[in-house]
DNA sequence: CAATACTGAACTGTATACAGTACAGTATTC
DNA sequence: GAATACTGTACTGTATACAGTTCAGTATTG
């Protein structure tokens, strides 16, 4: 049955997109069991494709496979938390440096448009929306150093604290989006190494800081906003 | 505590590991067409675990799936190696300065140790062990900062420039493990983080110009060593 | 009543069958 | 003889069947 859009993506890489969105949305709660037939039939397919799209999901940490018990989705504890944050803290100095270096000056105008283009109506879109906003600035920052691990790395990361992330844009939004974003931007505006890796650490330090404080609060109302 | 959950029990994991030593090892020829029937074959199963195992090769960037062709084995050029080597530097950045601050006393002494063990008897092992050495000791690392995140992606990294370090290693063997290895390990030991951090860079990126070196000279005689 | 043994349902892990498709090698036409 | 159409083979992608295992819920025994 021929019936979607011209499969570009075969169905595989459909059921893995799926997963993962519900995965990072927490449709899938935390060391919950996944039930490969009811989900397959869900996602109109069968077991075999959509072992695969899991298999490739526990791969990139976002799933964890128990022998003789299956998949399940992956807890997202403090410390692991932390740790993500460490390694994106890692990466994004090397990126911001890099791209101070690197990036073409189309690149440069086009992030600073994507800044523009956000500022004015920030307001009518949701958290969710807020974060992947936020994750596509990093994103454009990493592409700009030219090497695509960096951003596949990065896109990982962001797959796995996309939660955090959108739970915690509620405070952090608009002193993201007209500070220190732009700061950072204009730092690799003007080629100036320094400022940018220092304001890049600065950020995220202070984004992990507080998600820590989020974190010590305690999940239980991350969980529930997650309900409906 | 055993690990037979993760490798003997389970069959998809154990044939993971065995195309994933066949893909480091270049018995799968790069650009190759992998044959799922054939291969399934000679490793005494299906093709249904087996394919489980290459998409999570593919998720991992080991392999790369064509759509409507299959599996094969990534090409690893130039710009691949070099941006592998970029990010390595970023990561071997981070965790060596960690390691200076959060190694235990068993940790460091632990990698003295492994330093010591293998200066003796380096002549008696073959390059793919010397590459095998020079991963542990990464590794080890890495392992310091108690972010398992750092490890993943650096064994992530290994697997996938394992090859290119083999071949280099003829050159580099002796240098680093009677030179750049303990002054690193040393550094940690005294938690002078300027000197680590400095010693790692400057291993890593000696490292990187001398695969540059090599890979201009062209891959055909790295294909070549493989052969047998 | 508590604790342990038992049984069956449900689910995972694997093998296999089948359908659709790309490709090579051959035939056919100009 | 060259170029294009054709046909068969082989392989991927998916569905399904089956075997082994876990787990919950019940029965049994002290």
């Amino acid at each position: 049955m021929s019936n979607d859009q011209e499969s570009s993506s075969s169905n595989v890489d459909r059921v893995y997109e799926a997963v993962k969105s519900m995965a990072s949305s927490f449709q899938l709660k935390p060391d919950e069991r996944i039930n490969e037939t009811t989900l397959a039939r869900s996602l109109n397919t069968s077991r075999t494709p959509l072992r695969e799209a899991l298999n490739r999901l526990a791969a990139e940490g976002l799933l964890a496979l128990k022998a003789g018990k299956g998949f399940y989705c992956r807890s997202l504890g403090p410390k692991e938390i932390m740790d993500l944050y460490e390694v994106r803290l890692a990466i994004e100095r090397a990126t911001v440096r890099l791209a101070c270096e690197r990036a073409t000056d189309e690149q440069i105008a086009e992030l600073l448009d994507y800044i523009g283009q956000v500022s004015p109506n920030y307001a009518d879109i949701g958290e969710q929306e807020h974060a992947f906003v936020d994750e596509g600035f990093h994103i454009r920052i990493a592409t700009m150093t030219g090497n695509v691990q960096f951003v596949r790395i990065l896109d990982n990361i962001n797959s796995r604290i996309h939660f955090i992330r959108w739970v915690d844009m509620k405070n952090r939004f608009e002193k993201s989006y007209f500070g220190e974003h732009p700061a950072i931007a204009n730092a690799i505006a003007k080629r100036d190494v320094d400022t940018a890796v220092a304001t890049m650490e600065e950020h995220v330090a202070r984004r992990s800081e507080e998600i820590t404080a989020v974190v010590r609060e305690g999940f239980a109302q991350l969980y529930v906003q997650s309900e409906n």
